[in-house]
DNA sequence: GAACAAAACCGAAACGTTTCGGTTTTAAAG
DNA sequence: CTTTAAAACCGAAACGTTTCGGTTTTGTTC
């Protein structure tokens, strides 16, 4: 149905080869690329890149694999992506595992399949030897905001143990002590390293590290919320909870909201990510943020690279992005009471 | 590098023909099976979608092309439609085209070159032409949410005039008169729909339409700012509002949040969509909901309904599915009140 | 206008499958 | 054991490109 190059070639009285390096940027005399594009435009041509594909064993496609399309972290970081790549003239083949290990190597073997030319991923489970099929294959793999132990590939992180020193630090300052956090699966590496910079936060400002303040919940919605009642639960002194991530603070704000715990009045909280809900939130929640756009964007960047210069050997780069701090009035600031206290004596 | 079906054939002392026979499902004598499973093991041969897709003409590949992945209502009808497309062997490419119809058109082309067997898309211009292509390819389309004048073609909508005609029709049951609504952009299918929900719930109970009681904001959480503070200055008796999509509800209560209007004592409000925001919001939000995971379903089933009858003729299915609605505390009941009121007397 | 280098052009072969039409093998029936 | 229908098997050709190595054309220089 469709025209192909050889149909170009009869219309215009020229080589195959000739259509083929003109459709590629390369040189043709005047007259014959005025034939070519006429006949182009007459029979409807358009390059056929399955066809490619098999040719130069190149499909312009890369697999894009995540631990949840809904879920607006990774929903921003692979729109950014998607656009830098799709502009170079790269397809996302996008698959969602479900936050499923089995569900995430089915994927990558799906992907495999479709012989994308490189994969851009947002590890869920530890899925080490299947991603190494990818790179034994010599396609490269870049991996967002999680390492994979013992694989060596570029990555694009984000300062998770700063953020949450940082946030800590904040509530440390306005007179918290008693801090409680919802901490992230253990086996999470971005959970390991935010818990992590809890507990230097309090170390550094000699406060004692309770067991009963760090409880752990799943990143959804519903993890947050029984983590939030078991963190009031244990602890009658709780002052102020740092939440991890996104969907764990929504699940945190309806419990406390189904509780009747008043913020900041009777418990202070920062959460995580999502600016607009921070903003319509009651009172404004004080939340860190992630740079997604840059993320998606750096990924996408680092991906391209590797394709264009297609050594898939050498140093891997390990990219460390800095987060961001919204202020809310979601935080009690206990110091300053306590100074117009003194004042008003 | 990697093995082909001619080694294996090889391998094996099999013909090539069935060796292909016997990776589509044919039969073949027993003892040839097993070899054949064994030469695959051993040689790790994985067939070439590509190879088969150049010879085949079908990639099993569907293209998505939607507005924003990076909202909600689209990123949840996605999820499930690729969970149903990959479950049946089809990748998903998904494009997204930021609710810019130009850039919505060379992701048509861009689909197009790629050879995706089918199209998914919730349409955001008028696009009707570059659709067309598809249709004439003889490669189904399945429309979602939004239809295109002149368009014939399967899709998958919402009943979004019962579904605003009924969350009116409780605000009137609550006793509120001076009801605004914030629609959505003028040549937005759902928008004009939900509008003439409106204005039919509001006919029907005898209330005159006031156009100073219509805004339409852009879909966007800005415009919902912009839309509720519209609102709100050009009518002193506005007593409840229907918000017409989520972001423009999370800007309306990002709006109300900042000018210190109290709901439901100053003002009444209905969003839409997330249930989950609705739930965390100070008070409960009511909404409506729309079923976006049977939306997404219910699209993917269709194309593959289309892919494997394999015409594209023949009578095309318009599924309208029924929204719901989520009772918070956002709507003041007036007649309740009034009712009370009168007993005390 | 002859000589020459550079630029443009050319067709065949190849990429890894599926499919067509035909041949061989199997096993059931006589 | 022979016949026969059905099942299994087979290789060549084709899908639409790119690429290789080689040929022709162009236009510059003498």
């Amino acid at each position: 149905m469709a025209a192909t190059i050889k149909d170009i070639a009869k219309a215009t009285g020229l080589g195959l080869a000739t259509i083929s390096s003109y459709l590629n940027g390369g040189n043709v005399r005047e007259k014959n690329r005025i034939r070519i594009e006429q006949a182009i435009e007459e029979l409807h041509f358009e390059v056929n890149e399955v066809a490619r594909g098999l040719k130069t064993n190149r499909t312009r496609s890369i697999g894009i694999l995540i631990p949840e399309l809904n879920n607006i972290f990774c929903a921003e970081i692979i729109t950014e992506a998607e656009e830098v790549l799709r502009r170079q003239g790269y397809a996302a083949m996008i698959c969602d595992c479900r936050t499923d290990a089995h569900r995430e190597k089915e994927a990558i073997d799906f992907l495999l399949h479709r012989r994308v030319d490189g994969l851009l991923m947002i590890p869920s489970g530890e899925t080490g030897a299947s991603v190494q099929r990818f790179l034994r294959a010599k396609k490269p793999v870049v991996l967002i905001d999680r390492k994979i132990r013992n694989l060596d590939c570029d990555c694009v992180l984000v300062d998770n143990k700063g953020a949450v020193k940082d946030a800590v630090n904040r509530l440390i300052t306005a007179g918290h002590r008693e801090i409680g956090i919802i901490a992230g699966p253990e086996e999470m590496y971005t959970a390991q390293e935010r818990l992590y910079g809890y507990e230097q936060a309090l170390a550094k400002a000699r406060i004692p590290i309770r067991d009963s303040l760090m409880v752990r919940g799943d990143y959804t919605i519903r993890g947050g919320m029984k983590a939030m009642r078991e963190l009031i639960q244990k602890n009658t002194d709780l002052s102020a909870v740092l939440v991890s991530n996104y969907e764990m603070t929504l699940g945190s704000v309806i419990e406390l909201h189904e509780l009747g715990v008043q913020i900041p009045e009777e418990l202070s909280l920062i959460g995580f990510d999502n600016v607009e809900f921070a903003r319509a939130s009651t009172p404004r929640l004080s939340i860190v943020t992630q740079p997604t756009k840059e993320i998606g964007k750096k990924a996408a960047e680092l991906m391209l690279l590797r394709l264009q210069e297609d050594t898939v050997s050498g140093k891997k780069q390990k990219l460390r992005l800095k987060t961001g701090f919204v202020e809310g009035n979601s935080v009690r600031d206990i110091k300053r009471e306590e100074s117009l206290e003194r004042t008003k004596e």
